[in-house]
DNA sequence: AGCGGATATGTTAGCGTTAACATTCGGAGT
DNA sequence: ACTCCGAATGTTAACGCTAACATATCCGCT
């Protein structure tokens, strides 16, 4: 007995009395502060190793009011692109020395968002990414709790803040073009969901590509995301007779429509050419592999944190900014020449 | 001048204040204390309203010691088992009142476990969830920091720690049970890495079905869990005549197969059964539907916080738990009677 | 009236850190 | 030798909250 070396782990007065400094010099050594004499430096590095000493970073918090956490709102992080976004982000948010504290909405409504962003600002976050691929979450951006400065993914010109996104007018197009070029008279379309902006993206892009040059725009055939929902709207189109070349809002659609084709007898590409969106791992073994556009998701991660960072550090330039990532064409097997 | 109503934000003192009471009361109203007047509850409640007043969290947790905070390892949660168990552990650790931190990790070594765990441990977070399905993490799980509660999800026989798994070595088992019951003479199998505990439970069940059966088990093929790698032992399944069914440690290798096999001119069923492992969204739109074995991964997410939150609120005891989430087989046409 | 014991509130003292200011010390400059 | 300055360190006071103890206040009971 004696010494109070009870289980209690040690702060940073245990190790400025073990090295015989004030608590302050210790506070010093550890924020890299210039003006400590080495030799005291290495005293006290050797205290914090002898007793296994490690800093409160909720002490600091309290003080500093800085948390180096981030929170990251998203709908649904099952799904391949809100997972990939999400892992981007957290990727470049640590390497950055911050903490990442993740919100899964099950249904992205507007208070479902809003209560999120109050969730996460209560708990003191630096900052905070919004996943908001929909309308109405973009929306709830509007009113945002207490100076915390956000960044919407995918958000649209959602209300007052900085936007990273993937150009999805431009893949639209692309994928449009891309089997125009091909000879095809026009492109029929498998679009997602009316309330996702990326599934409206999309479908200007098309429609514009087919303006463009000069095609008839059939009625799109609406779907939500689902390979069921491909699977639907290729039964349809698997009984039209003129239909030669589709563009799909998604690959997990596509899937559905191949997987529909293939029930039909209606060969890929054959006689029907097909190009997703997205990229997932699977679709370069779908039967046949999918011609698709590629998001880099990990890009629209990475430059979200650094726009946010930007924005918790240069404290005062409220400047919005909108970063806009483009995509690519991944040409596969399921396009060919009419 | 003069007031010192700046833009700071309101503290626990202006809603005292402002309600004409102690600040230990505000505090006792916010924490639902029951020895409170009804009507000064009302009163702090309405000045608590007037001013915006946000508790501040990382005050609180200086004092109680306790962040009200969940961490998470995990490895690639770009893919979907990974993606679906943090999903869940997410969806049930905010449920009861918990933040998530979430570190994703490239590689899942030892060291990267470790310095994960560390870096959790330093955020001061009150319990952490490892998905450790590889052999190496799991082992990493042996030195743990500062008894900070844990719970293994997949860890196997992981170090001291309680563990939440899918009876691997059971749908193994029932994936080639399956198979033989539909009059095939014996079963190939495609596995997973060799270091990944779900990989190994795969070949056990395999190999025991097998046995029990009375039948010999061919040497196993080595996959990466990637759709190619699937691809490249299906080319080499193909070229084989006895081959009449395979079980594919993941749906995604599965998917691979199926691809080498439709480009070898094999038919799926009738001349090959295929089954799976995961029933990953896009299985049930393969050519041909894949039958395949279901994990329930948003059960093990929950059973995973609720193991945790046990080891955290009833303090002493120290038994580890084992909870094991049974798989199930779900049936489709890629499996035919022989 | 006086007392015990709930019930309701206030007061004080930290939690472990950093910020701000105070102090000491060793030289360079005159 | 003396001043002055900056480098190195120490001391004190927050940060915003809860725990623990202290103080009313009210009620029923003898």
């Amino acid at each position: 007995m004696g010494a109070t070396q009870g289980r209690r782990p040690p702060v940073m007065a245990d190790v400025a009395k073990e090295a015989g400094v004030s608590h302050q010099t210790v506070s010093r050594v550890l924020n890299e502060h210039p003006n400590v004499r080495s030799e005291t430096r290495a005293r006290v590095m050797e205290a914090i190793d002898k007793l296994g000493y490690r800093r409160n970073l909720v002490a600091r918090a309290l003080v500093t009011k800085h948390s180096r956490t981030l929170g990251v709102v998203s709908f649904d992080t099952t799904l391949y692109g809100p997972a990939s976004t999400v892992y981007g982000i957290e990727q470049a948010a640590r390497g950055a020395g911050y903490f990442v504290s993740i919100v899964s909405l099950k249904s992205i409504d507007k208070i479902g968002v809003s209560d999120a962003l109050d969730y996460l600002a209560d708990q003191g976050v630096d900052g905070i990414v919004v996943v908001a691929p929909q309308r109405s979450a973009a929306q709830a951006l509007g009113e945002l709790p207490f100076g915390v400065p956000t960044v919407a993914v995918e958000g649209g010109e959602a209300g007052d803040v900085s936007v990273v996104c993937v150009d999805q007018v431009r893949g639209g197009r692309m994928a449009t073009e891309h089997l125009l070029s091909l000879g095809h008279e026009t492109v029929w379309h498998i679009r997602g969901p009316s309330d996702w902006l990326e599934a409206e993206g999309r479908v200007a892009g098309w429609r514009a590509a087919l303006e463009q040059a000069g095609r008839p725009a059939p009625e799109p055939l609406a779907g939500d995301w689902s390979p069921r929902s491909g699977y639907e709207a290729g039964r349809s189109l698997a009984s039209m007779k003129d239909v030669t070349a589709v563009f799909v809002a998604n690959d997990q659609m596509a899937l559905g429509v191949l997987r529909a084709f293939t029930e039909q007898g209606v060969k890929v590409p054959d006689q029907v050419s097909v190009v997703g969106f997205d990229d997932i791992p699977e679709s370069e073994f779908f039967s046949p592999p999918l011609t698709t556009i590629r998001q880099d998701f990990g890009a629209v991660g990475r430059h979200s944190i650094e726009v946010l960072l930007r924005q918790i550090e240069g404290q005062g330039s409220h400047e919005r900014e909108r970063l806009v990532v483009p995509p690519s064409l991944v040409s596969r097997a399921s396009t060919a020449r009419r």
